[in-house]
This record gives structure tokens, C-alpha cells and sequence, in this order.
RNA sequence: GUGGAUGUAGCUCAGUUGGUUAGAGCACCAGAUUGUGGUUCUGGGGGUCGCGGGUUCGAAUCCCGUCUUUCACCCCA
């Protein structure tokens, strides 16, 4: 008999960890239905077309395809068969694949419903995406994405917000060293205006964005390599190295950039969103103007976010930014603009983890054990549960009949905190003994007491 | 997708130049204690040494393949 595994990258979720991945999404949720979402969910599986040519090259490759069922090889031709070359005949023995993220399955229900929606239209969605990557730490194949968009209006309000719920996500989870980068893709756009490179934007920004890990020799080497000039490379470090605070840096690039239409976009939007956080009351803490941010999804084209929890080897654990052409990819002749965040739960999780920054109170499960001696005594303590359980008490039976030492155990490994022990002289006098788990006191008292205590 | 490392009890790991019946700590079960857990003491169960092949009188140990996990690259939550 062989042991059962799972596949590659993807995992179980025990009590344990559950207790605890809860804790993280229910923070997220409750968050994201303060700043007024509202729910939404879609399948696991779409169609190809639906998904295909959205992420870029490399994301088509991650995709994760579903086999066409039936006998799907009967009526391709033999001679591509042939071949061997498996891209050949993909398309036509697959046609669903697995979703890649949230935000595409999202403007696929935006189209599909436009006529009963009213914009600005508002929703969060939590469910798990898969993609085929190789995984490493922090890097699954299957993971959650809790995603927030509105579309339907450009206004920077939505920016702001997104800004706003991300420092209440985290002030909730306890987590206070991490970095909100934020940048615009008018900018990436006037700096490569600058640099003359417009037409190979890609190229440069997904090197650009590698500044900070690789560092300015070695951005500079694989520019050159991809044959950017040296003229070209001072340019871009000109700009890049813009210093200061978020103010000071953008009234210095919006002079840099002034001839540049999408810089100057650029430049006045984040101006806009940082005037903004004062308009709410809010601080800018946490939040970093980053020139070099570039995110990688090429649907982008307003503001990106990128958040990064400090001193933690894990890469972001949110991100997101404006589209403004998403659902154009469908056939929708309208041009609706949405924006959007997404939290990655699992590595929030193992940030979070690292940082023992969990409270110990999401292990716990129910508050009482009631205990027994024999079959008398569990009859009678069955009711004394549906009597805690009315009272909204979580609470459960140790189903066996066995020793006490064995139900306080069983309670004591559940973190269960109190334990109910009924046995004929309890029935007798009515006045049963509560023990405190945590403090190994126990007390007589009657059912309606224990209740009250419980409770209050 | 490319390259490197890894795998021994549920967990963390020992295991000599290839040599008898593969060990420890923690965890688990039972007893010490017939109505009192988390401490202590005593005893116990648990391994196809990832899987498959090869070399050898003999393989956890050496070789090849494969899978898992992991690190870097690519990319990303």
C-alpha cells in the first residue's frame, strides 16, 4: 500500500493552523465590508479564453489546465500528434483552466452582469487560486488571494481607501514594521520617456523593479545587456535616485518629468492621493513614494501598491493597483476603470508566524468539557449541555465513558477552559463542581450560576 | 522552465572507513493515582532508513533513476 501525499506545492490546513489562517481572514473581511464590499465568489474553473493573455507570457505558462473530459484525443489530428509538441494540440484538448488570480475572473463578472450592476460597484472576494509554479518558501501553488476592487469610477478616493484598509489590516494583526510602496505607471511611462525608451517599457521596468534586491550594478549590467545604452542608464539613475521624502520626490520629478503627458499624470495623482490621507486624517506612515515599484501584471495603468512586511525573508504579501482596460478584454465597449488590492493570506501567515505575532487565544475550541462516571451520570450531563449550548456556550461531552483523568486530559489538550464534573453527588445536591483549567481552581455551584458566570 | 541541496519513528535529529537486532530527546499509550489534567517516576508501542533499480558476501551508508521538500534564477501573493 503506498502513503497517500499531495501534490506538489499545495497543502492541509489542521485545527491548528486554521484557528489561526481565521484570525487573518476574518480581520481582512471584516475590514474589507467596513470600507463597504460586498461579497462575491466565482468558480475555480474558467475557461482558457477567459484567462489566457491576461498575466503576460510567463503567467499563460503558470496557467494550471483542465483536461477536456470524455475521450478528448478521438478527434485531434493524427499528424500533430505526431509531433509530439504537447503547445500543438493544448488548445484543443483543453478548454477550462484553473484561476490565476481574482481580479480577471472579477471583470469576466463585471461584463457578464454589467446590466444589474450599479457603479461604482464594490466587492471583496476570498478563494483560492493556483498557479504552476515551482514553489519555494512563502511561494505555493494553491493559496488564497483576498481581493478588494471597486470599478466603474476613477476617482483617487479609491486609491486612498485601498491605502487606508491595508494600515487597518495590519494595525489589526499586530503587524507594525512593514512598508506600503506606491508608484504610478505614468511615471514608469515618463521615465522612459526620458530615457528613450518608450516601446520597450517591460523590458525595463521588470529590471527596474529588481533595484533594491540586486542593486545598481547589476540592474545596470542587465540593462546593457538587453542593449540599453550607457547615456540612457545614467539618465534612468538620475530619475531613480530621486531622494527626499514622498512630497519632495514628487515636486522633483514633476519638474523632471514635466514634458512627459504620463508623468505628469503620474506625478498628479499620487499628489492627489497623498492630499487625500490628509482630507481623511489620516497619516502617511508607512507609506513610501517608490520610483523603482513595478510591478509585474501588465494590466496596470494608474497607481501600484506593493506592501512588504519589514525584516521578514518573504516577498510581499499584498499588491495591487488601477486598470483601465480589464474589461475591454471582454468585448466591453465602455471603458471602466477599477482599482484593487490583494492580501496573500498564507504569507501573512508565515510572516506572522516568524514573528510569533499570533495571539494565543485562537487555539482555543470549546469553553466547557462536561465529565461523567458512568452511563447514569453521562445521561444526566446531556442535559446540562443542551442547557450550556442554549446559552451560547460552546461546549461538548467526552463521548466515552472513562476516567476522569482521561476527560481532563482530553480537555487540558483541546485548551478547553473549564470543566464541568457531574457524578452522583452533583445530581444529588444539584450543585455541580466547575473546574478552572487554566488555574486548577474548582468550585460548587448550580447550573444557573455556572451559566451566569460563563457568560458575564 | 534552468541549476544546487535535502529525505532515518508523529516531530527535531544522531548513526564511525560499507559490518550483528538502526538510536536519543520530545510526542503518543498504559500504570503509579477506582472522582482531578498540565509536574514527576516506571513500563510500552511505533521504522520497507522517501520510492525503484544497481554494485557488494553484506547497503541507512557507494552509484543511477525517480518523487518530495528546500535554496537561487525567472516570475510572483
Amino acid at each position: 500500500m503506498e502513503k497517500p501525499t499531495l501534490p506538489k506545492g499545495t497543502r492541509d490546513f489542521g485545527p491548528a493552523v486554521m484557528a489561526k489562517r481565521q484570525f487573518i481572514l476574518n480581520t481582512i473581511r471584516t475590514v474589507f465590508q467596513r470600507f463597504g464590499f460586498l461579497p462575491l465568489e466565482t468558480p475555480a474553473m474558467e475557461n482558457l479564453s477567459t484567462l489566457t493573455g491576461k498575466y503576460g507570457d510567463e503567467g499563460d505558462q503558470l496557467l494550471f489546465k483542465v483536461l477536456n473530459s470524455g475521450d478528448f484525443l478521438k478527434d485531434i489530428d493524427a499528424s500533430k500528434l505526431e509531433t509530439r509538441n504537447s503547445k500543438l494540440v493544448a488548445s484543443e484538448i483543453s478548454e477550462k483552466g484553473l484561476r490565476y488570480d481574482l481580479t480577471v475572473p472579477f471583470a469576466r463578472y463585471v461584463v457578464m452582469n454589467r446590466h444589474e450592476i450599479t457603479l461604482p460597484f464594490k466587492r471583496y472576494q476570498i478563494q483560492p487560486v493556483w498557479r504552476a509554479d515551482r514553489p519555494q518558501k512563502g511561494r505555493y501553488r494553491e493559496f488564497y488571494q483576498c481581493d478588494a476592487d471597486v470599478v466603474g469610477t476613477d476617482s483617487l478616493i479609491c486609491e486612498a481607501e485601498i491605502v487606508l484598509m491595508i494600515k487597518e489590516v495590519m494595525q489589526h494583526l499586530s503587524i507594525h514594521d512593514y512598508t506600503i510602496k506606491i508608484n504610478h505607471r505614468g511615471v514608469l511611462n515618463g521615465i522612459a520617456e526620458q530615457v528613450n525608451a518608450s516601446g520597450r517599457e517591460s523590458d525595463l521596468f521588470v529590471v527596474i523593479d529588481k533595484l533594491e534586491k540586486i542593486g545598481e550594478e547589476n540592474v545596470r549590467n542587465e540593462l546593457s545587456e538587453k542593449g540599453f545604452a550607457a547615456q540612457q542608464l545614467d539618465k534612468l539613475f538620475e530619475l531613480l535616485k530621486t531622494a527626499g521624502t514622498a512630497q519632495q520626490k514628487l515636486n522633483i520629478l514633476s519638474t523632471s518629468l514635466a514634458s512627459s503627458t504620463s508623468g505628469k499624470k503620474g506625478i498628479d495623482d499620487l499628489k492627489d492621493v497623498f492630499k487625500l490621507f490628509e482630507h481623511y486624517q489620516a497619516n502617511s506612515d508607512h507609506v513610501e513614494f517608490d520610483v523603482a515599484l513595478a510591478r509585474g501584471l501588465s494590466y496596470y495603468t494608474g497607481c501600484i501598491f506593493e506592501v512588504k512586511i519589514n525584516n521578514v525573508a518573504i516577498g510581499s504579501v499584498s499588491g495591487g493597483g488601477r486598470y483601465d482596460n480589464l474589461t475591454q478584454a471582454f468585448g466591453s465597449k465602455e471603458q471602466l476603470s477599477g482599482v484593487g488590492i490583494s492580501f496573500g493570506i498564507d504569507r501573512i501567515y508565515d510572516a506572522m508566524e516568524e514573528l510569533n505575532l499570533f495571539p494565543k487565544e485562537t487555539l482555543a475550541s470549546s469553553k466547557v468539557l462536561v465529565c461523567h462516571f458512568d452511563d447514569a451520570t453521562r445521561h444526566y450531563v446531556l442535559s446540562m449541555l443542551t442547557r450550556l449550548r442554549a446559552a451560547g456556550i460552546n461546549s461538548e461531552v467526552y463521548p466515552d465513558i472513562a476516567k476522569l483523568k482521561k476527560q481532563l486530559d482530553y480537555a487540558n489538550k483541546k485548551n478547553i477552559s473549564f470543566c464541568l464534573v457531574i457524578g452522583e453527588e452533583e445530581i444529588q445536591s444539584g450543585s455541580l463542581t466547575l473546574k478552572n483549567m487554566e488555574r486548577g481552581e474548582q468550585e460548587k455551584l448550580s447550573i444557573e450560576n455556572i451559566i451566569h458566570k460563563l457568560t458575564h
